[in-house]
DNA sequence: ATTTAATGGTGTAAATTTTACACAGTATCT
DNA sequence: AGATACTGTGTAAAATTTACACCATTAAAT
């Protein structure tokens, strides 16, 4: 009993949901949509995934098409696969996040038609976005808000020098609430994984903060420690 | 510019983690396949999405038809979309698991000649399985593994009634490791969401043990005031 | 030179949570 | 009556979390 598959109409597609940080604010990267359906609507940077590629090869080669950028480390989180969320037929969306520091330097500069702009918006206050993307959203920033609890995730989104202020804001940002600042550093430092540099903050107009870096070689070795040693 | 989806000969399928709990033994359910590819072989349940039916309705659809069971609380937790997962085309797969309450009486029964049978297997020593569903299983299981911790996802797998030792040793099976009982039950019980019953276990050759049950409202209302207090 | 404005950096005590640990009680079976 | 097998319970020490306020430093303004 060979059976061969069926041929549908049927299409995936990847949602990117890139998150930044800027101004002690989170941003999301939107798009505006040069392409019919919701043609000049905002919309994820999203398109269709070609027959010969991974979805993870898929979602790199998509986010740098619709906005220049390019080597995030992107992660799946969600499939959306309602029947009718795209007009035109079925598609099967795998959505996307990843997080990146905002460079003020590295242009956006979408590399096809389908986009006409790519640019950074607050998350707070988003309009309304092509398709179901503004759930996609949702459930995206609801999983990094989790996320951010147990994985290194804060440092993908800072300069790689930073002080303790810029840290504790991103949590803020993103937890949405007010943290403690002795409570918050006497906690971060004390996992041991912030390397504390000799630098200073430059050109602020009030006393300079200390620089740290985010020590990855640290962080891996006490996170399989404590998978390891289980008490 | 309005431009038609493109028709390729993509497919959809959908495969389950279906986790059970006896004996104090955690098992997943296999199927033997009925079809090429990967004929005579164990795998996970799976088959592929139709053009009209949401993902979701797809797992229920697809869980009953090779194994018999209905109305399951799935959810979806990975999308495995490597180029040549399947030998014979580009499939994309949406996995999905379930948790459920082993039932002797409750018989599995494929409803489709494309499983030859379906049964319980013990999460340990599993066998190599077809396609990447080893891999697919492993992802489902740490899955779990860690909701575990934060969703009350152990009373899917007990039956109604159950005793505090049956709820430790289902978070040992899980976990993997040693709980100790008075520390467990003292925090279980502080919760808040057990209701204790006035009948006792029967059938043992021993003293027996009150039984409790889980209390859906309960902890709806506590995990919500978790969220709101905020403090 | 002094003042102002803005943020940096620091410690402690109380409350809460987590951990480690052992034995008498009860039901059943023989 | 005794053996077997599991139930059910408390406490003290350790660790973690929480709440809370002020002086220090720098650059800019006067």
């Amino acid at each position: 009993m060979e059976v061969a598959l069926p041929t549908f109409n049927s299409v995936f597609s990847i949602d990117c949901v890139i998150f930044g940080f800027e101004a002690g604010e989170l941003k999301i990267l939107l798009i505006e949509r040069n392409q019919e359906p919701f043609k000049d609507w905002l919309a994820l940077p999203g398109y269709i995934v070609e027959q010969d590629e991974s979805i993870d090869d898929a979602a790199e080669r998509i986010l740098y098409e619709l906005t220049g950028l390019r080597d995030l480390h992107m992660q799946q989180f969600h499939t959306f696969g309602e029947v009718n969320r795209h007009p035109q037929g079925r598609v099967i969306t795998v959505a996307y996040y990843a997080l990146i520091r905002i460079n003020g330097q590295k242009e956006l500069r979408p590399v096809t038609q389908y986009a006409r702009k790519a640019f950074w918006h607050p998350v707070n206050e988003l309009p309304k976005l092509a398709f179901d993307h503004s759930e996609i959203f949702e459930t995206g920033f609801n999983k990094i808000r989790r996320r951010l609890n147990y994985q290194p995730i804060a440092f993908e989104l800072l300069p790689e020098k930073f002080t303790l202020t810029q840290l504790q804001s991103l949590y803020e940002a993103v937890l949405n609430k007010k943290l403690d600042k002795r409570n918050f550093r006497k906690k971060m430092l004390s996992y041991g994984f912030l390397k504390e540099l000799d630098e200073k903050q430059k050109g602020v107009s009030y006393r300079a903060a200390k620089l740290y870096k985010f020590d990855r070689r640290k962080y891996a070795k006490i996170f399989n420690n404590e998978l390891n040693l289980d008490k």
